[in-house]
DNA sequence: ACTGGCGGGACGTCCCGTTGAT
DNA sequence: ATCAACGGGACGTCCCGCCAGT
């Protein structure tokens, strides 16, 4: 085939990523074969390769979708609106999440490209904490940085739950109380 | 073949689990290759496969150790403490961990298996939060169910913070904070 | 399409042959892949195989060209002015020659095609030689045929040396006393 | 299977270097997959690779079976004794040496390695010389060095001529030709 | 005339687990 | 109980050539 047009070659990446996604979601980033990447795309070796340089790259370009999603949902709702979010979401997703925690362990150089995106998130959050406090809506007796990582972890730790599949009936009663835990008039 | 005392071969046994260990920590489940668990153990294929029917075997090995340990700490000292304990493991071991959670949304089998283990975790949590209720010391405005999920979110997602590496000066204060959350006199 | 006139045509090709030249020379026939003879030639595959019906066929190509040099210059000025000239050669190029070398042992469909060559080569030597036996410059003592061979043996051997990248000091002397070995009056 | 003697490990090394000997010398070294290396080895890509580490590996063992055998003729009859012997040799052989010379040039770490075996060839071919200069069997009005490299061009070429399949009818009278050359009474 | 997306098939490597031999 | 020789499969990569499209 010639020169595609550039939105016809997009949606064509677009169609990979997605299979790639459900692949990786399903059995990990080692588990989802090649093979299996073709089986789930649907296009061969060569096709798949020929829009991603190496499943290494296919891998990066769906967490930096996530990353990209999650930054955006947290900058306009904040951590919590994100945690809302997250049972909404496509399973696969979660899945990739996992993979990308598994991943910081073992690579050095993904971890230190990962960490920039991470402390972005962090740093949209802390503005909006900061902004909370002025406008008295957020406890003022913990510094933000304090809250933050409050928040991150129980995002995280609510991530590794969805996606182990543990469906949890708390968990609209477990937000509030962290929604509350984080507000300035929580009550009891 | 000159068999072994019961007891030197459990501690042939146990020679390989903590070697195994170490391997995965540093390379991952995947990633540690059997060659490397040789090399790490210092035994043959052979002896290793003597021992544990395949890798897998070994990994669940471990993985029961560890859920056995959680269990006993949280047993005594309630999810916080097994949070506090957290930050002196392994942190490569850790993010092992998320390897299980990848396997509970793939392999029903194992999930069935697992479960047992963390319902057995939670139901002593459970219990302690309820002690602590009749004793006026934990929040009662609140299912303990509710406060239960709560603790195992923050529990899991330090996990994950600490196996990706993410040295958290805050850790302390977070910890108090969801102590002070669970607490009934909980101060602002 | 827009049909070029036969001269631009044939100029293309010989731009694809010189590029795949260099490539073949620098890699040798396997190692020049096709994506290395696309940045070497500055054409696209399609261009390429437009051109030539795939990666043998441009290697045979080149190989004829050489041949037909060779079988010039030895009719001009026989086996040992070719020998002469070796040295100037690209010694990548003269170590492909060797890949010929052993398609011939295999293939027998080119090796019927390529022996037209090599005894057209032979045939204008021995020319030469018997030329010269009738002039009295070459000696008598011994068939053409032998001289011939001799002279291919010396032939064949310089351009492996050549290949392997061996600079000989010794060559012209060494090839001044083949030429003696083969002149009537050879002194010692 | 477990620890074998080492007799029989060896022989086992022996049988698939033989083996590969054949496929190499049909195939060359790229075109000798290890498919191939398999059927021809009658073993499995484990076993082989048990036994090597690569295919290289296993290429260059071959390689060094050749220049040693190579350096023990030369060094006993002399190089025109080699050169007799050539075309009683394993047809196998010839190719793999075809296969050494391509090899030279592209991979600089093994032409370093192997210049070593050929300069100890040569300089055993050059105290040949020197003594029969000095027994009065060798001219001496060209310089040892001159006359060995023009005896390894002979080799090299006979070699290839060989190697590529050529039976060549004059070959006696040729080596008769190329001993008078550097004999001292070598008559016309 | 030329492009490049793509198919599909090996490639060499390596890995896990079996098994016969100590 | 332990060892290592081995089978055999699948891995990710890459390569060549086709052909639909410009």
């Amino acid at each position: 085939m010639p020169r595609l047009p550039a939105d016809t070659l997009a949606a064509r990446r677009a169609e990979i990523l997605a299979a790639a996604r459900t692949a990786f979601a399903k059995f990990g980033f080692e588990g989802a074969t090649v093979r299996e990447l073709e089986r789930e795309t649907g296009r061969s070796r060569g096709a798949i390769f020929h829009h991603f340089p190496d499943k290494e790259a296919l891998f990066l370009a769906l967490a930096e979708q996530d990353a990209a999603n999650t930054a955006e949902v947290v900058s306009n709702g904040g951590l919590i609106a994100a945690m809302r979010r997250l049972p909404n979401l496509d399973p696969g997703w979660l899945g990739v999440n996992l993979e990308v925690a598994r991943r910081l362990r073992t690579d050095p150089t993904f971890r230190a490209d990962w960490q920039r995106r991470i402390d972005a998130i962090t740093r949209s959050a802390q503005q909006r904490l900061a902004a909370g406090q002025a406008a008295g809506t957020v406890r003022e007796d913990l510094p933000v940085a304090t809250l933050v990582t409050f928040l991150r972890l129980v995002y995280d730790g609510l991530a590794v739950h969805l996606a182990a599949g543990a469906p949890d009936p708390d968990l609209e009663a477990v937000l509030d109380l962290v929604e509350q835990t984080v507000r300035k008039d929580g009550q009891r």
